[in-house]
DNA sequence: TTGAAAGCGCTAACAG
DNA sequence: CTGTTAGCGCTTTCAA
């Protein structure tokens, strides 16, 4: 039924190493062999087995990527910069949603294994023990992309959470602000807690600002979270004059929250946010962010392993740190 | 090195037939050798390879899935849903996109057919002949995902387009306007040409509404489009007093591009949308929208295709439309 | 209930 | 420059 390499073969006269050699661009065939080749094959519309290739080769040019959720625009974001490299280096993709659920995790890395993957992306944000053992005893290379494993003993691409963090909390305190409040995602997550939140707290702390555990803040990162952190908030005998958000929906909750509630952002109320997805222009006042670059990140992630898969031994920083930025809006004062 | 089914044999003192039963859940084994087999398999970590399983049964157990843009939230909704009924019916997913680019997106199919994927979901705007073309010789099942095929051939699953622009229309209608702006993306698109903006003809020409052709705006369909067409249009002597906006983001751009002029929304413009993503509640005033249910588009097409790759015989409607509707919030009056 | 054996379609020495 | 020949690891008859 399907047309394959034998039935070239046989059609053009040659025998099927021939016809290997040509569909593999391998040099070692004489033009004109090659021209009547590549004429059968397009006469029969022969298409390579990929399957059958990936089993004789031991390489299936594709690579596994495990992502939280595809629908958080964060992650399809630097699916996107994973894609678009792994197609540069023609790569496919198999794509699939943790849910950041360990269990998923580790069974979605042994299908990947089971697929023979020639390498896999990980975006976890809690990289745990389970996790790093199965990623340790995996048979192909693994790449962390914006994820963080304590033991540093995977490549990995990120910015630097913590500096970026206290930038963030140093514009808000030179703006005067003591009262700052802190609102982020799950605490479990490591980003969240052992970068984000211990910058909060050391710049606080430089700064000789009390630290107020109510002005600390971790829900599930949602809009409405945002949204609700202002109800809470602004309760308090002294509500936040500022706050940190650990994402821009978060941010834009907080906004919204503040306006609803008839005050003006940032005339009462500053906020700055972790992220500068398209939302942070997408709101009034528009967001001051700290830039994660996830398309970069995902990017950078996947030619990283790219070049291990390649077994490029140039590659001499294997914990990438990728610079980042804070872009200034209106949602904080100059 | 890796461990194989044939080792696992040797271990168990049973032939690869047999391990290779237990391992496919084939009843015929006895239950003590199945034990034996197991725990062999448990003991050299034996994992399949699902590479030679696939080359030998002729099944992947994996699907492509071909989408314009993963970063667009729109896509990145429907390869959810995609992925997880996918993943409920145990396919992985290889994930491509097409940049809505034609050559792309031929030559993904060629991939896809390549890696011997056992189905495709498609997801264009554009089914262009060639397109058609090669849809039409695929070796495997392709069902479109929120795409329309003019010739409704394949197998799709989308939501009725016109009727819910129309809908739309007639709300705007309703409350009395006579200048309504149409603003979509690319009219080569086919959902935006013939169902969007024929809706919106027709829906003007049952009110005896004069058609404005320059009230009919497309352009990429981004944020900003949505601002400028604010621009473009109050120089009008009569500038529109309502918007049908074919998304949330070029809803909220009209939005922001009229409170940025000091007018109000919904008092001095109103504006209906036609997605409905999450973005629809985080703007103020919150978005009317028609509901484009991205993510149960995806699922019900990637279940559309499991029975089709089942051969199951009641597939009676190839052709799935589901239930629209509409989401009133603010930015329309009531 | 189990085993033997023939592929699946291709790559990769190796020989010529 | 080209052909021969083993596999790659597994599924799937066919027999027993």
């Amino acid at each position: 039924m399907t047309v394959t390499i034998y039935d070239v073969a046989r059609e053009a006269n040659v025998s099927m190493a021939t016809v290997s050699r040509v569909v593999n661009g391998n040099q070692n065939v004489k033009p004109s062999t090659r021209k009547k080749v590549l004429e059968v094959i397009e006469r029969l519309e022969y298409r390579p087995n990929a399957v059958a290739r990936g089993l004789a080769s031991k390489k299936t040019t594709t690579v596994g990527v495990i992502i939280p959720d595809i629908s958080n625009n964060i992650y399809a974001e630097a699916a996107r910069g994973i894609e678009d490299i792994a197609t540069m280096y023609r790569y496919n993709i198999i794509l699939a949603n943790s849910d950041q659920n360990e269990e998923k995790e580790l069974s979605l890395l042994d299908t990947m294994y089971g697929k023979q993957v020639d390498g896999i992306v990980m975006m976890s944000d809690a990289v745990t023990e389970k996790l790093h053992k199965s990623m340790e005893h995996s048979p192909v290379p693994i790449v962390l992309a914006g994820s963080v494993d304590d033991t540093n003993q995977f490549p990995s691409v990120n910015i630097d959470y913590f500096q970026a963090s206290y930038e963030a909390m140093q514009l808000l305190i030179n703006n005067g602000h003591t009262r700052i409040a802190f609102l982020s995602g799950p605490l479990n997550y490591t980003i969240n807690s052992k970068f984000k939140l211990e910058a909060y707290k050391k710049a606080l702390q430089d700064a000789n600002i009390e630290l107020d555990e109510r002005l600390i803040i971790s829900e599930d990162g949602s809009y409405d979270s945002g949204l609700e952190a202002w109800e809470t908030l602004r309760e308090l005998e002294a509500p936040p004059t500022a706050f940190f958000a650990g994402s821009d929906e978060l941010a834009i909750g907080i906004i919204h929250g503040v306006q609803d509630d008839g005050k003006k952002v940032p005339d009462d109320v500053e906020v700055i946010s972790f992220e500068n997805s398209k939302l942070a222009r997408m709101v009034r006042p528009r967001l001051t962010s700290v830039v994660f670059p996830l398309y970069d990140i995902g990017a950078v992630a996947m030619r990283l392993l790219t070049k291990i898969m390649n077994k490029e031994d140039n590659v001499k920083d294997k914990n990438v740190i990728i610079p980042h930025r804070i872009e200034t809006r209106q949602s904080v004062k100059l």
